[in-house]
DNA sequence: CCAAAAGTGTTCCGTCTACACCCATGG
DNA sequence: CCATGGGTGTAGACGGAACACTTTTGG
């Protein structure tokens, strides 16, 4: 079976997840430490290395699994990084994901037992390798699919109100928006319903909730944001 | 110095490259015969693998250089692509990339003594493993990208009718678009340069050929097509 | 002289943007 | 009763889309 490619070199692949969560009206990213020589302690992705009897997307998402513990989370591929010394331990190939899970869902008690936190992604520290080109390369991927598919409500509890929508578009984007002209978008979305629900942890007055209806939202709908 | 990943699997990584070209207002993609086996015949991307010693851009350009004898030609990654059993003969995980040539500055020979076909990309044979994939996915790319870059005239001889620019448009984004409103943008962008040579092959009249001046481009110069 | 491609402006419509005031409530 | 966030509509600017005729010249 082997005989076909022969005489070719094999190189360690890994993949390095990016998790994007919603906190406080920013966009954060779990990071933590490395627990390995060389860079042991420096900031880091959660990463692992790819086996034989999984793909890629196998891998990632394994990887998220034992940092979480969730599955069918939101992943996409950010794309390959193949600097020849960007590890200095061993050539490694590594694949980059980026992930998007609602803050809330994650066990606070896995973030310790992991020694990962919540970080702004406007003030990254100093990363291990080429982890922070791999974090702004995934921010910039994540942007340009968030303005044309319903991925917001990822990062979203079920039930959201429209200003909180609101600042995870503009957390994400980088700049804010007018409050009655993005009403006015979403309001002509029918996949985002309006509940009799309200939320009062916010406002005195109270805000109604919403929920993201993905049985309503059809492939192929048009969505701009 | 290897000691620090020990017990993890090595995988063989491979580069493959999707070259674009423009001729008879097609968009066309250079694709060979696979030379071996498993699948030997069918048709295929062409591809190499990446050495321990070179990043995974270097492999691209490396192989691509191999199969036209070009250097500093535009490529993209596309992304990593690896199934388990995407590769019938071993694991192996690829990355694609996509570049963009001038189908004249081919030399016509290389294209029998690599045994490499133009095809127009709308009517694509069969092909080995998952290569079609990673066209789709590469023209996607490139698509997005011609939209807001001026990466146009890399396809194109540096001096060029607006006639045939357009038709590239075209070609790349699969449908027509009006004369006088395309024209009209470029007249907008001044690093578009009319010069006062005139092609007469296409027409008898003649058209006035432009070129595409880099130096009068500058990044963030907005650009939309 | 005619077929075939080159070249050229204006109008209309829809979309995006800017903008300010009242409402409900808890403390 | 007031501070705080929630909720609502309109007018003007701008950009994109539709659209038809004249010019040149080789054969």
């Amino acid at each position: 079976m082997t005989i076909y490619y022969q005489g070719h070199q094999k190189i360690l692949v890994s993949v390095d997840c990016i998790i994007f969560g919603f906190e406080h009206n920013k966009l954060k990213v779990l990071i933590g430490h490395r627990a390995l020589d060389p860079g042991k302690g420096e900031w880091s992705l959660y990463g692992g290395f790819v086996r034989n009897e999984e793909s890629i997307d196998d891998a990632a998402d394994r990887t998220l699994f034992e940092l979480t513990g969730m599955r069918n989370v939101y992943m996409r591929q950010v794309g390959a990084f193949g600097s020849v010394n960007r590890d200095p331990g061993e050539r490694v190939v590594s694949i980059a994901y980026y992930a998007l899970i609602n803050v809330k869902d994650y066990d606070t008690k896995l973030l310790k037992e992991h020694d990962v936190e919540w970080v702004d992604i406007e003030s990254l520290p100093q990363m291990f390798s080429d982890h922070r080109e791999m974090i702004a390369k995934a921010r910039q991927k994540m942007q340009e699919k968030i303005r044309t598919e319903p991925i917001s409500f990822q990062l979203l509890p079920s039930l959201f109100t429209l200003t909180q929508l609101q600042r995870l578009y503009e957390a994400v984007n980088g700049e804010e928006v007018d409050k009655r002209n993005f009403r006015k978008r979403i309001k002509e979305m029918d996949f985002i319903e309006k509940t009799e629900l309200i939320d009062k942890t916010s406002s005195k007055r109270g805000a109604y909730l919403y929920r993201f209806n993905k049985n309503a939202f059809h492939e192929g709908t048009n969505f701009k944001l």
